[in-house]
DNA sequence: AGCGGAACCTGTCGGC
DNA sequence: TGCCGACAGGTTCCGC
């Protein structure tokens, strides 16, 4: 579900509510989503301690603790944090309820249960978090460290753009968007960009994860943000989901095929 | 290095 | 109506 831009705009609407508010009670009511961990050790390390921050790092969600620790989350493919009012009962697909010292709820929910909530003391622990690549909209994602890059892999840039080892935080959605804002095939081999193609291709990356953060993220099916509204970039979408649409620069039909077992979504006339 | 396949789990949708 | 397969915004692990 959420990629580098719907986590950003939940991230931005958690971080204006959340810091300052202490945790009170915690209630686990499907341990999938602690991982390895026991709700009870979950329950004792989150339990008085203060939200300082929320940051995003990739698709991974920080929250910074007060005193010390940090809760690691990851959404995959429909987690949901939500802040809500008191409430009688869980929904069917609450995970973990954080009960905060202002009567709220921190909600994390999540219907396929792929999502994980992980509690450290030092982020160094965190070994998804240890892996990821380049941030693409820091100032480390510049178009020398993209063609460095692109020019050691031969692997077909969709996939290429979606291993978080390299960038962190593109998804099916974006590299899909991103390809055809470039020109370039998804099975077009990383290392035969050219120059000026990776220039384009740096620039794409940015104004359309820039664009979609404008727009709050990309609800297809069931993104919502804190506060259950959706995000408003599907319209903007130029392929991903529009298989057999003309294509909107030359009006070609939007092709659909399978890499790495995840739909791809292209225009075969202007993407080469 | 890179690919295909399966697994994690639940729900929806389209076809017959 | 009912069943069945395909598919879903992610990641990881295994074998070739």
């Amino acid at each position: 579900m959420p990629e580098l831009p719907e986590v950003e705009t939940i991230v931005r609407e958690l971080a204006a509510r959340l810091p300052g508010r202490r945790v009170t009670k915690v209630q686990v009511f499907r341990r999938d989503a602690l991982g390895k961990a026991t709700p009870r050790a979950f329950r004792a390390g989150l339990m008085g301690r203060t939200f300082a921050a929320v940051r995003r790092r990739g698709k991974f969600l920080l929250f910074d603790l007060i005193p010390a620790g940090h809760l690691v989350a990851h959404l995959r493919m429909t987690g949901k944090f939500t802040l809500s009012p008191p409430l009688a009962a869980p929904d069917p697909h609450h995970r973990v309820w954080l009960h905060l010292d202002d009567g709220g709820i921190l909600v994390f929910q999540d219907l396929r249960c792929f999502g994980t909530l992980e509690l450290v003391e030092r982020l160094e622990e965190c070994r998804g978090l240890a892996r990821l690549g380049t941030e693409p909209l820091s100032p480390a994602f510049s178009v020398a460290w993209l063609g460095e890059r692109l020019s050691r892999s031969r692997a077909p840039l969709k996939h290429w753009l979606m291993d978080q080892t390299r960038i962190a935080g593109l998804g099916n959605i974006y590299a899909c968007e991103i390809l055809f804002g470039a020109g370039l095939s998804p099975r077009r081999r990383a290392d035969r960009v050219t120059g000026a193609q990776t220039g384009l291709l740096w620039k794409v990356v940015r104004k359309v994860l820039g664009q979609a953060i404008r727009k709050n993220g990309t609800t297809i099916s069931d993104f919502r943000r804190v506060d259950e509204k959706r995000g408003e970039f599907q319209r903007f979408l130029k392929v991903y989901g529009r298989e057999g649409e003309p294509c909107p620069a030359c009006g070609t039909a939007v092709r659909r095929i399978r890499q790495q077992q995840r739909s791809t979504f292209y225009c075969p006339a202007c993407q080469a």
